[in-house]
RNA sequence: GGGAUGUUAGCUCAGCAGGUUUAGAGCGCUUGUUUCACAUACAAGAGGUCACUGGUUCGAGUCCAGUACAUCCCA
C-alpha cells in the first residue's frame, strides 16, 4: 500500500460529505433515544460566511457530533434570518444601480425583487457551511420569512396585541435617514468623530443681556423651546423666571432649571431641543416643553423649521454657522470630538427623532427569563455573563418593534379611518372586526389600509427555537414534544441581550417552557491587533480560502484551540497551520502502522504488552477527563487534551514503544491491539476533525457499506488504575535520563549498555521490560550499593548506574550535579521552615503535615546521594590533575 | 456618570473547592539532529518577584478591601 507522506484534505473532504449525506447521517425523527438538540443561530439569509461563523459553527457541530457518537438522538436545524434592514439594504443599492428607486416602484413590486435577490443569494452560506463538515439536518432547513414562520409571527403579534402588551406610542427613536427607518439601540454603532462647538448667544428677553450656549448641533436652534441651567449654577440664578430669544427664528421661550446639566461643560447653559435629543426630550417632558420637529424622514429639514425648508441637515448646519456669523450672535467656534452615533447597516448618522411607533411592554414577560438565568435553569458559560444579564434584565425598556421598511413581516394592524385601527391574522378577520368596531357594516377591504411597517428582525428569531418545530401553528406536536427544550445554544455574548434573553422571554411566553438548558458564548474572532474582524476594515481572511489551504478539520482545530468559552480568538495563519500539522501527525502515525506486516507465529514482547495495558488505561482516563471538559463547556480544553492524547502519549510513546525493528513483523497480538487504539483516538477526535478520522477509520479495517464512523458509539469507562499510570510517568522519567546520559557520554543509541538499579525491595519493576526497550539495555541489575566507574543519574530517589564506556565531561557533570543540589537544597529549606512553624504543625491538618515530613525526608535522602557524587567526582578530577 | 468582567512566561490561556514539589499547557524562541511514519518531525533548553498596596489565615496566584490599567455593556 503507497499512502502518501502528507495528508491531502482535499481528496477525502467532499467524498466523506457525499457520503454522509447519501446515507442520511444528519437526519434526525423523533425516537425512543434521548435528544440532543441545537438550533443553529440563523445567518443572514444572503449573507457570506465569515469567521465568526466558523469558529460558531464548528462548536456546534463538535458539539452535535459528539452527542451522536454517545448514543444521543443528535439534531442540528439549519436555516436563515431575512434580515430585514440588511436584505433591504442591499436590494435597495442593487435596483439603485439600475437606477429604480425603491418608492417609484412600489411595495409589491419591490418585494418580488427582494424574493427574487433572497432566492438567487439565499442560502450560500449553508452550502459554505457543509465545507466545513457541519452536519446540520438539511431536510428541516427553515426560513424565518417562510409561510410556516411568517404566520407564526403574525399569530404572537396578535396574540401579544390582545393581551393588551402591544401598543402604539411616539417615543424618541433612532433615526436612519438613509433608510428612513427606525433602527434598535443594538444598531447603533457610536464612534468618535471629530466635530465642532460653537458658541452661540441667545438674548434674554426685555433687556439687552445676553447669555451664550455650546452647542454641537446649532441647526436645531431651530427647534429649540427652552435654555437651561443647572439650578445649583450661580452664574444664572438672576435669570429664574426669564425668557430668551432663540436666534434665527426670534422664538420667545422659557429659561428653566435643571440638574441634568453639567455646569462644566461649556458655559454651563444647555439649550433643549426636545424633539432631536433623547436627553432634551426627557427634560421637555419633565417640563412639559413643546417638541418642535424641525426634519423630514429623509433628514432634510421641514417647514417647522421656519428655515432652511428642504435643505439637508449637515448643509443646514453650515447655513446655520453662516446666518448666526453674520447676525452677530456666533460668538466662537471650537474644535471638538464627540460621540457620533451612527446605523450600523447604512452607516448614516442616526438623527433622534420623535416618532409613532409599535412598543412591546417588557417588564412583565420578561421576568420568567429574568428567574431562568438567575435560579440556573437556563445556564449560561461562562457563568460571568449572569451578572450582565440579571443587570439588564432588570432595567429592560420597551421594545420598539416597528420597523419603516418593506422586507419582513408587515404588522397585521388595519385603519378604518385614518387613527382607528385592528389587529388581525388576516384581511378577513380584520373587517370583521373594523365592520364591529366601527358599527359600520358596510365597510369593505377597500376601505381598510395595513400599516406600512414590518416587525423587527428579532421579533422573529426571538421565536425561533420554536418556530423550528412549528410550535406555534402546532403545539404539542410530536417534534415539539421531543426536541423542545433544545438542549444548547451557541452564540455570541453581543446579542446576548437582542435575542438570547429574548428567546428565553418568548419561551416561557408561548411555550410554558425555556427555549434550551445552555447558552455557550463564544468569542468574538479579532486580528492580531484585537480589532474585530470584518469586511470593511479588510483584516479578515476569506475562509474557504483557509479550508483549501489547512483543510476544514486544520481550520477547525485551529478555532478551537484557542477560545475558551466567552474568550475573543486573536486570529493568525499559526493557527490552522497547528490544526493542519496535527492532521499530518495522524496521517503519519497511520502510515506507520499500516505499513507493518504482521506474524501469528511470534510472541507478544513484554514490552508492548505492558505498553497496552498503559495505552488502555492512559486512553480510558483521557475520554474521562474530556468528558468532564464537556460538561463544563471546556471544549479547547477537551481538544488540548485529545490532541496530547494522539501525539505524546500515542505517537510519541505508545508507537516507539512497540514498534517492530526495521522491515520486521509485529506480532498480532499487538497489531490487533493498535488497531483498536487508534480506532478508538479516531472516535474521541473525530468530532473536531470529522474528515481525517473517518477517512483512517474507513482504512483501518474491512467496512460495510453505510458504515461511518460518525454512527459508532464512544463508551466512557469510569475505572482507573493509578499505580499503572503512575508507574509510566517514572518509567518516562528513568528513560529522558537515560537518553540524556547517552548524549552527555556520547554513547550511540546503537551500542548496547548495562543498568545497574540501587533500590530497595520495594521497586516497581513493571515498566523495566519498556525501559529496557527504549533505551537498548542488556542487562539490568538490582544492587545494594553504589556501583564504581560508573556514570549515575537519580531518578526519584533511586539512583541508576551506567558502568561508563563513552567519553564524558567531568567538569559538566559537576556543574549539573551542583545545580541540582542548589535546588534540592533550596526546596528543602522552604520545606523545613513550614515543619519549623509550630503554628503550622499545630494548626494545619495532620495528612498535609505528614506530606511535608516525607518531602522533607525524600530531600535530605537526594542531597546525600548527590554530595557523596559530587565528593567523588571531585577526588576524581584532583586524582587526574 | 452607572454597571460588569478581567490583569499568571514573547503570544493565547489553564490553575475548577486556599496546603503534592521554588506555578502549568499549546504556540513561539534558542540549540542540536535529515535515523528506517512524520523537519507540517524528533530531542534538549531558556523564559514568570502570578498588575500594585494592604488585610484575613499556621499557610494566598487562589479569599477580602483599596489603587492602577484594560475590555465590554448601559446612559
Amino acid at each position: 500500500m503507497n499512502i502518501p507522506p502528507r495528508y491531502e484534505p482535499s481528496k477525502v473532504e467532499s467524498k466523506w460529505y457525499s457520503y454522509w449525506m447519501e446515507h442520511g447521517f444528519f437526519r434526525s425523527k423523533p425516537d425512543g433515544r434521548e435528544p440532543y438538540t441545537i438550533v443553529i443561530p440563523p445567518p443572514n439569509v444572503t449573507g457570506v460566511l465569515h469567521m465568526g461563523h466558523m469558529l460558531n459553527n464548528t462548536v456546534q457541530d463538535v458539539l452535535i457530533r459528539r452527542a451522536r457518537m454517545l448514543g444521543k438522538n443528535a439534531c442540528w436545524v439549519p436555516g436563515t434570518d431575512h434580515a430585514s434592514i440588511a436584505t433591504e439594504a442591499k436590494v435597495v443599492a442593487k435596483l439603485k444601480s439600475e437606477g429604480i428607486d425603491k418608492r417609484d416602484i412600489g411595495r409589491e413590486e419591490f418585494l418580488k425583487h427582494a424574493w427574487e435577490w433572497t432566492n438567487k443569494h439565499g442560502g450560500i452560506i449553508l452550502e459554505q457551511l457543509k465545507r466545513l463538515g457541519a452536519s446540520c439536518d438539511w431536510d428541516r432547513t427553515l426560513f424565518t420569512m417562510d409561510e410556516k414562520r411568517y404566520d407564526s409571527v403574525i399569530k404572537v403579534f396578535v396574540n401579544l396585541y390582545r393581551k393588551g402588551l402591544i401598543y402604539r406610542g411616539v417615543r424618541m427613536v433612532n433615526w436612519d435617514p438613509e433608510a428612513r427607518t427606525a433602527v434598535s439601540d443594538e444598531e447603533v454603532n457610536y464612534t468618535e468623530e471629530k466635530s465642532k462647538l460653537y458658541y452661540v448667544r441667545y438674548r434674554v428677553a426685555g433687556s439687552e443681556d445676553y447669555i451664550t450656549v455650546a452647542t454641537t448641533r446649532p441647526e436645531t436652534i431651530l427647534g429649540d423651546t427652552a435654555v437651561c441651567a443647572n439650578p445649583a449654577d450661580k452664574r444664572y440664578k438672576h435669570l429664574k423666571g426669564k425668557k430668551v430669544i432663540v436666534p434665527m427664528v426670534n422664538r420667545e421661550v422659557p429659561f428653566i432649571f435643571d440638574e441634568y446639566v453639567d455646569m462644566e461643560f461649556g458655559t454651563g447653559c444647555l439649550k433643549i431641543t426636545p424633539a432631536h435629543d433623547i436627553n432634551d426630550y426627557e427634560i421637555g417632558l419633565k417640563n412639559k416643553l413643546p417638541a418642535i420637529d424641525i426634519f423630514n424622514d429623509d433628514g432634510t429639514l421641514s417647514e417647522k423649521a421656519l428655515l432652511f425648508t428642504g435643505v439637508d441637515r449637515f448643509r443646514a448646519r453650515e447655513l446655520a454657522e453662516e446666518e448666526l456669523r453674520k447676525s452677530g450672535n456666533l460668538v466662537k467656534v471650537e474644535n471638538y470630538v464627540n460621540k457620533i452615533g451612527r446605523s450600523e447597516r447604512t452607516y448614516a448618522v442616526i438623527e433622534p427623532k420623535l416618532s409613532v411607533q409599535w412598543f412591546l411592554k417588557m417588564k412583565e414577560i420578561s421576568q420568567p427569563a429574568l428567574r431562568a438565568v438567575i435560579d440556573g435553569d437556563v445556564k449560561l458559560h461562562p457563568s460571568k455573563f449572569r451578572n450582565l444579564y440579571r443587570h439588564w434584565m432588570e432595567n429592560v425598556h420597551d421594545w420598539c418593534i416597528s420597523r419603516q421598511l418593506w422586507w419582513g413581516h408587515r404588522i397585521p394592524a388595519w385603519y378604518y379611518n385614518d387613527n382607528e385601527f385592528v389587529v388581525a391574522h388576516d384581511e378577513d378577520e380584520a373587517l370583521r372586526l373594523a365592520r364591529n368596531e366601527s358599527g359600520n357594516s358596510r365597510l369593505t377591504k377597500d376601505d381598510l389600509r395595513q400599516d406600512e411597517d414590518v416587525l423587527d428582525t428579532w421579533f422573529s428569531s426571538w421565536l425561533w427555537p420554536i418556530t423550528c418545530f412549528d410550535g406555534i401553528n402546532n403545539p404539542g406536536n410530536p417534534d415539539m414534544k421531543y426536541y423542545y427544550p433544545t438542549s444548547d445554544l451557541i452564540t455570541a455574548p453581543e446579542i446576548l441581550f437582542f435575542w438570547v434573553a429574548r428567546m428565553i422571554i418568548a419561551g416561557y411566553e408561548f411555550a410554558g417552557d425555556k427555549p434550551f438548558s445552555n447558552v455557550y458564548l463564544t468569542g468574538l474572532v479579532r486580528d492580531q491587533q484585537r480589532r474585530k474582524m470584518s469586511k470593511s476594515l479588510g483584516n479578515s481572511p476569506e475562509p474557504l480560502d483557509l479550508i483549501d489551504k489547512y483543510g476544514a478539520d486544520g481550520v477547525r482545530v485551529g478555532m478551537l484551540l484557542c477560545s475558551p468559552a466567552g474568550n475573543d480568538l486573536l486570529y493568525n495563519d499559526s493557527l490552522p497551520e497547528q490544526g493542519r500539522n496535527f492532521a499530518n501527525k495522524i496521517w503519519n502515525a497511520f502510515r506507520l502502522v499500516k505499513g507493518w506486516k504482521t506474524d501469528n507465529n511470534i510472541p507478544q514482547p513484554e514490552s508492548s504488552a505492558i505498553a497496552a495495558e498503559w495505552m488502555e488505561e492512559v486512553l480510558n482516563r483521557v475520554l474521562l477527563q474530556t468528558d468532564a471538559d464537556f460538561k463544563k463547556y471546556r471544549i479547547s480544553e477537551a481538544l488540548m487534551k485529545s490532541y496530547k492524547l494522539f501525539w505524546d502519549e500515542f505517537s510519541g510513546w505508545y508507537l516507539e514503544i512497540i514498534k517492530p525493528e526495521y522491515m520486521k513483523p509485529v506480532d498480532a497480538k499487538t497489531y490487533a491491539a493498535t488497531i483498536s487504539f487508534f480506532e478508538r483516538l479516531m472516535q474521541i477526535i473525530h468530532p473536531f476533525m470529522p474528515f481525517i478520522t473517518e477517512e483512517i477509520w474507513q482504512l483501518l479495517a474491512t467496512r460495510k457499506e453505510g458504515e461511518s464512523i460518525m454512527t459508532s458509539r464512544i463508551n466512557i469507562k469510569r475505572k482507573h488504575n493509578d499505580r499503572l499510570s503512575g508507574g509510566f510517568e517514572y518509567a518516562k522519567e528513568v528513560i529522558s535520563s537515560l537518553r540524556n546520559l547517552r548524549k552527555e557520554k556520547n554513547i550511540p543509541n546503537s551500542e548496547k549498555i548495562d543498568l545497574f538499579i540501587k533500590a530497595g525491595s520495594d521497586y516497581d519493576q513493571t515498566f523495566i521490560p519498556v525501559i529496557r526497550k527504549m533505551c537498548n539495555i542488556n542487562n539490568v541489575v538490582f544492587t545494594g550499593s553504589k556501583v564504581e566507574n560508573a556514570a549515575s543519574f537519580m531518578a526519584g530517589t533511586v539512583e541508576y548506574f551506567v558502568p561508563a564506556s563513552g567519553s564524558h565531561d567531568r567538569e559538566e557533570e559537576i556543574e549539573r550535579i551542583r545545580e541540582e543540589l542548589d535546588y534540592t537544597r533550596g526546596f528543602l529549606a522552604i520545606v523545613e521552615k513550614k515543619l519549623g512553624n509550630e503554628k503550622f504543625v499545630k494548626n494545619a491538618p495532620g495528612d498535609v503535615v505528614e506530606m511535608e515530613k516525607k518531602k522533607k525526608q525524600d530531600a535530605l535522602l537526594k542531597i546525600s546521594h548527590l554530595e557523596e557524587k559530587l565528593r567523588e567526582l571531585q577526588k576524581d578530577v584532583f586524582r587526574s590533575e
